[in-house]
DNA sequence: CATGAATGAGGTTTCATTCAT
DNA sequence: TATGAATGAAACCTCATTCAT
């Protein structure tokens, strides 16, 4: 009848978990081409060569669950990657540092599911509300920050300010990287470590 | 027949700029409510007290324009109230500061027009572009570096990046002033003020 | 805007009272004509000559208020009609006969009306019910068995069972006259006021 | 390849008419719950326990036909129950307190299937239209009472208007069964019987 | 200036039905 | 037989915009 119900993938055949991915793709490629009001079923039905929006709401319950698919898998792909290259680093100054860079590469390798995250965290509103998400990057930045200063690597701040500043100053770089003519993502990246590293550490003269 | 033509607010009548100001004014109201997606002219009129939508097709051109006009509005309110704070003062770190305190400020006093702002500047898409808004702070912040770096108050590094990163680190906090349930905006601005200043200024032992 | 709000007549232009009862009246032909089910606005609309069924949603709140309102058109017009008569007659009996009289020629009169209203009353199920209708009819019988009870006109029956009899015995008369190939409406209306008449009339030899 | 063809039960193999019975039961549960419009395949696979509605498109031409087995299914049940305590009976007059007793009693032992019938009855719409059905039972009155108006048992009224009297006043209690807040099955069929009983028998006094 | 009415396009969603497996 | 996937039509409803008054 349907196969919508629940909202992770286990339990889905095969064939239902390749055309799930794909409206996901498509859902995307409508947003960041149209913007996220006029990325219409028509236009996501289109873009995944689908020949009926019916095949959508049959894979998801509604436009909600859609987009909130998006955002996860999105952010699936996103914490994978970043999460790794931050557990390698063996300091929590190396660790920040890993964090940035692991993100700005993703920025410049995902630039448009980015550009899609983005617009669906800000105008998603729903009673079930997709976003722990940005929340979930924060709370791991302030636990990390927490340890460096409990450590001493890092100096007396807020950590919940510090970890805002780095996660919307990174959003930034996602938003320039998606619409800039070709911005060199790697002096981002450099620029960034450096002033973050800079406003975090311990003063040496206080050493 | 129409009054809408052109898009500045000079050439009109009084009461006209009067009614175009509470559209605008109830355009924010609408999409700080129901999200940009959901802000049509029927909920903008009902929050203007107009008995019909027709008033606002009536003032302008369309609704790419009103939220033109929107940004418009929002951002030159922003301006004027973190310029004049800005030149006030005559350091370029001082400028960085009050920079920082202003826009803060401004997102606390101003947390629904700048949520709406935000809104159009992500959804908004359109022939004729709205913003080169976010631009023109970053060009400001810019050139205040360019000169900052020139006297040898800041230390040496990209201006460019530099300022996306203030200005979309302060976006954070706007996003944050909006939602949080009562986060401190005093102690956003302390911190962010240190964070850019450590960040950006020569370093002492160079000197 | 829209001038949906409400569900009275009351407080509404001329043109908008015009329409609604053109739209009204569109409903009962499209219920005939096709069933309940297919009864869609597109069909409506075709049937009140409007071009769109946008037109429909602007005068009415949704279909179920739509519904809603052919069902109280109907059954008020049915309730005049026959309530002046009813109360025309003096005695109990003769009120039971002019009930059943009156009914029986309004389903002759206005047959599309009551066939539409009783698929109405079939098939809409709402929060907000349509039906207190038939309730009040079978309410005012009850009343009037009762009052000719009293004064020893009527025998000693259960007045609801009766009420409901009586109502439900003319539905099905009216479900006739609606699609039988022209029956005769008098010898109804003869034969049931001899058949309730003898139904509820004082025994005479315990008189 | 499909099953469907043909519309009684005959040389259809064990199984099918398993199914087929399964499916039928379903779609009296779809149909009470949520109104003939909303009985959709979907909603009766899911009853059945079915987990697609190709299944019922594999066992039933069309949609039509399905409901047409409904009627036929619900009805055929009624006509057993009540037939066989009507011939038991010897007299006219006793016959129809039979079938009227029966019938009650049937409404109040399957009131979801009668339920189901008149929502059937009421909204069927169809070239190959379902239901001589009423009218088989309402011939069949009109034969009992012609009997026993040749006997002189019953007095010189309209059989066929007090067949359908007789009819759709028992349709009327059977929706009251369906949703009053039970009321009391018995007194109904006593009251009904005596008010018929009334209303058909030869006046004494001229005897 | 302002209103209410109208239009027509487009939105999401549900549905009966078909078909490959 | 049974399933899940696919299709395409049609459903209700909302919307920006236009226009007569």
């Amino acid at each position: 009848m349907r196969a919508n119900s629940g909202s992770d993938e286990q339990g889905r055949s095969f064939t239902e978990r390749g055309r799930r991915a794909q409206i996901v793709a498509a859902t995307v490629e409508a947003i960041v081409d149209l913007g996220y009001p006029k990325a219409s079923f028509g236009q996501i039905a289109q873009r995944a060569g689908l020949s009926s929006t019916g095949m959508i709401s049959y894979h998801f319950e509604n436009k909600a669950e859609l987009m909130r698919q998006v955002a996860v898998s999105v952010y699936g792909t996103a914490e994978e990657l970043v999460g790794t290259r931050v557990v390698a680093a063996d300091t929590a100054r190396g660790q920040l540092r890993a964090f940035i860079e692991a993100s700005v590469d993703f920025y410049r390798t995902h630039h448009r599911e980015l550009r899609a995250l983005t617009e669906i965290l800000i105008n998603h509103r729903d009673d079930q509300p997709v976003m722990p998400l940005h929340q979930r990057d924060i709370g791991a930045l302030e636990e990390l920050f927490r340890a460096g200063q409990r450590t001493g690597e890092f100096r007396d701040f807020d950590p919940h300010v510090m970890a805002v500043a780095v996660r919307h100053a990174l959003d930034g770089v996602a938003m320039r990287l998606g619409t800039e003519i070709e911005t060199d993502a790697d002096s981002y990246a450099r620029e960034l470590v450096t002033t973050f590293d800079l406003a975090t550490q311990a003063r040496q003269e206080e050493s």
